[in-house]
DNA sequence: CCCTCCAAGATTGTTGACAATCCTACATTC
DNA sequence: GAATGTAGGATTGTCAACAATCTTGGAGGG
């Protein structure tokens, strides 16, 4: 239950330093293809449209570079990563380290049970945008699944690591827009792993998340390089 | 063999930027307790140390941010994190994680039997550093073993993930020196997980690495919780 | 004695300007 | 005509000054 006291709300209020406000949008914008990779990311222009100086912004970019989203070229600028077949598959072997670890973290807990529960929530989001056809949200109710997994294994390590990887997830989709289409058994798929830990089988388990990253990166690697083949890169 | 012609091995020359140097050093000072957990990392002393602007400083210091190893407080300033025993276990989870999966990528390859015989050389370098009864240097090729071990795997991911695993680590071996001494056997400990790689058994490497781990949980931990409770930090 | 208020000093956050480097396009030379 | 050299413009890298915020110390009042 929740303590709805005015007093006893206080927490200790969180302001946001304004390098860390533009360091999300710029993986967003990134995630969503908005900035396409590849592309330069200017510092006067982007400063421009986010009303601030150069500054705070190359602060905010300095971190994406630490997370691998963006890459420095010295005197010459940052540059959206460019994902070819070979980073999909690397992206989805550590996505199964990280994912592979929560899911048997989860597992050890007393309270897998209540955990595979809230899981199931996400996995039914999926499936009313499947039945709805809508492509885009099924996308991101995945990766939100994905996300509140490693969320749910309480280890802040997995989870920063996560983080990025499904941004880079993400953007490989973006990026495929139009070829990529989320397959209809997308949402059971999911349902596999919430099963999974209720079973408790910690073998089986890992077993699960390797073959649904494994069809993943089947799903996307074919696709990708079918399409980087047609058009140079830029 | 190499190509030693002076021609061929013009390479697109890497110059690093500013910004980069420094994160590199504040990630040794951090590391090796040069700067204390907890305390503040002051931009005004710092930048003059290095010499530079406050600008490029904060960029580098911006990077530790993203990579946890440094906590921004907005207006107040950077501090280096501290490390509690919850800490340890969530680094060793992460580690086991990334490890025991660049452990399985190694295995599935062809040349495993390579790899083994270049980590081989690494655990002896541990060998001669534990006959000579170097504490420092055993530490240091402790953690050599483990970045070569992922760096064999040939995933960027994995391998960037653990490099901030291992300057954590070696945060917490730095905050108790004197308290903490690596045991007479821990290089053959890292034979078996040369020999695991030999064996080719996916499973039985697992299990030899979350031991190791496990292991380690254990030497760490304790000693952690009673420094903690002995001084209050900072 | 304790609490509140306020000012001084110090530190962080932000900005605009300056210096260095790079790319492009055109002129020059062989 | 191809290769080399050279301004011009644009972009990145760096800096020092200014603004905003926080901490610390002491004065004042209850």
């Amino acid at each position: 239950m929740k303590d709805t006291t005015a007093v006893n709300q206080i927490s200790p209020l969180d302001r946001v330093p304004t390098s860390s406000l533009i360091a999300q949008q710029l993986r967003e914008a990134v995630m969503s293809g908005a900035l396409a990779q590849g592309s330069q990311v200017g510092e006067a222009e982007l400063a421009g449209r986010f009303g601030v100086s150069r500054g705070p912004l190359r602060e905010a970019m300095q971190r994406l570079v630490q997370e691998g989203l963006l890459d420095s070229i010295p005197h010459r600028g940052l540059f959206v990563v460019e994902l070819a077949a070979d980073d999909i598959r690397d992206i989805y072997a550590a996505r199964t380290a990280i994912e592979g670890a929560a899911l048997q973290a989860i597992i050890g807990r007393p309270d897998a049970a209540g955990i595979a529960r809230r899981l199931d929530k996400a996995v039914a989001k999926m499936h009313t945008a499947a039945a709805r056809g809508d492509g885009p949200v099924l996308a991101r109710s995945d990766l939100a699944f994905h996300e509140q997994l490693v969320a749910e294994s309480g280890s802040a390590r997995l989870q920063r690591m996560a983080s990025t990887l499904l941004v880079e997830t993400r953007m490989c989709m973006a990026s495929l827009t139009g070829k990529y289409v989320a397959p209809a058994d997308l949402a059971d798929e999911h349902t596999k792993i919430t099963d999974a830990i209720r079973s408790g089988d910690q073998a089986a388990a890992r077993k699960v998340m390797e073959d649904h990253m494994d069809d993943a990166v089947g799903r996307l690697a074919g696709p990708l390089a079918a399409d980087r083949e047609g058009s140079g890169s830029r």
